[in-house]
DNA sequence: ATGGTTGGGGTCCAA
């Protein structure tokens, strides 16, 4: 009576099935959520996913960029999409499943891709900067409008914010760096309490420890120089979090062949 | 302070 799921930016589906088959042999979650897919639904590699037991997908992609899908071995009872910003981007789905120890209610799952918002942390002159603020307000006063607090649910992905001090290998280098900003750092909390949603990952590693799930594509010494930050999240209202077994982030997958530059991160609920 | 790498689609943009 357990259930694990996973999320994990993937950066191109297609170019990684292989790694996700190994990541699913490895660690057997039974919902995996993946950001950057990078391929329209037509062209997700669904027979992959089915013959790793996920008979059950939900899948929002679009040609080249960004891209959300959810696969489950359990039943999805719906899925539904949004369009924040109302840009045609293809950065949310979400599920309910029936999950017999959660009750009668469904668990909803949400997974996000949030924008990563260029380089400059100033909207005047870079507007990638003001859609990433923009998205985080709108899933802000989305999330508070829904009254989430009594229903189970689990809020997963690539949110582009590391928001403590040790969710980054440097505070101080980091404080006008897209991702690690002060005003992100603060939407992220407005965010949180939008739920009110829990940061699972922190419930099992306390803020005093480093912890990291991505290192950029651009440092040839990932794993020495370790300058990681954690960008991937997973987050559940109190009825959800009341069942947390353990979380893992599983740091080994950087280090595989042709790898993402994200490492996938798992809760167990019993 | 700077430049470093990757993927997708097509000779450049987003991350």
């Amino acid at each position: 009576m357990s259930l694990k799921i996973a999320t994990w930016n993937i950066n191109s589906v297609r170019l990684r099935a292989g790694l996700v088959e190994r990541y699913v042999q490895e660690h057997q979650p039974d919902i995996l959520c993946l950001q950057e897919t990078k391929c329209r639904d037509s062209e997700f590699p669904s027979g992959v996913f089915k013959s790793m037991g996920f008979d059950h997908l939900a899948i929002n992609g679009q040609k080249g960029y960004h891209g959300v899908a959810i696969a489950s071995r359990l039943p999805i009872l719906d899925m539904d999409k949004r369009d924040f910003c109302g840009m045609g981007d293809a950065r949310h789905v979400s599920v309910r499943v029936k999950v017999s120890f959660l009750g009668e209610i469904p668990l909803t799952i949400h997974n996000f891709y949030v924008p990563a918002g260029g380089d400059e942390p100033d909207r005047q002159i870079n507007p990638k900067f003001g859609h990433k603020l923009d998205f985080l307000d709108e899933m802000t006063s989305w999330f508070a409008s829904c009254k989430l607090v009594e229903a189970p649910a689990i809020l997963v992905g690539d949110l582009n914010v590391a928001p403590l001090e040790t969710d980054v290998w440097s505070h101080k280098a980091l404080l006008s760096v897209v991702s690690h900003t002060p005003i992100e750092v603060a939407k992220m909390g407005l965010l949180q309490k939008s739920g009110p949603w829990i940061d699972a990952v922190r419930e099992k590693f306390p803020a005093d420890q480093k912890i990291y799930s991505w290192w950029s594509y651009r440092s040839p010494n990932w794993e020495i120089a370790d300058k990681g930050r954690r960008l991937d999240h997973i987050w559940m209202t109190p009825p959800a979090a009341k069942h947390l077994q353990a979380v893992s982030i599983h740091k080994a997958a950087r280090g595989w062949e042709r790898p993402s530059d994200h490492v996938p991160s798992m809760v167990s609920l019993a």
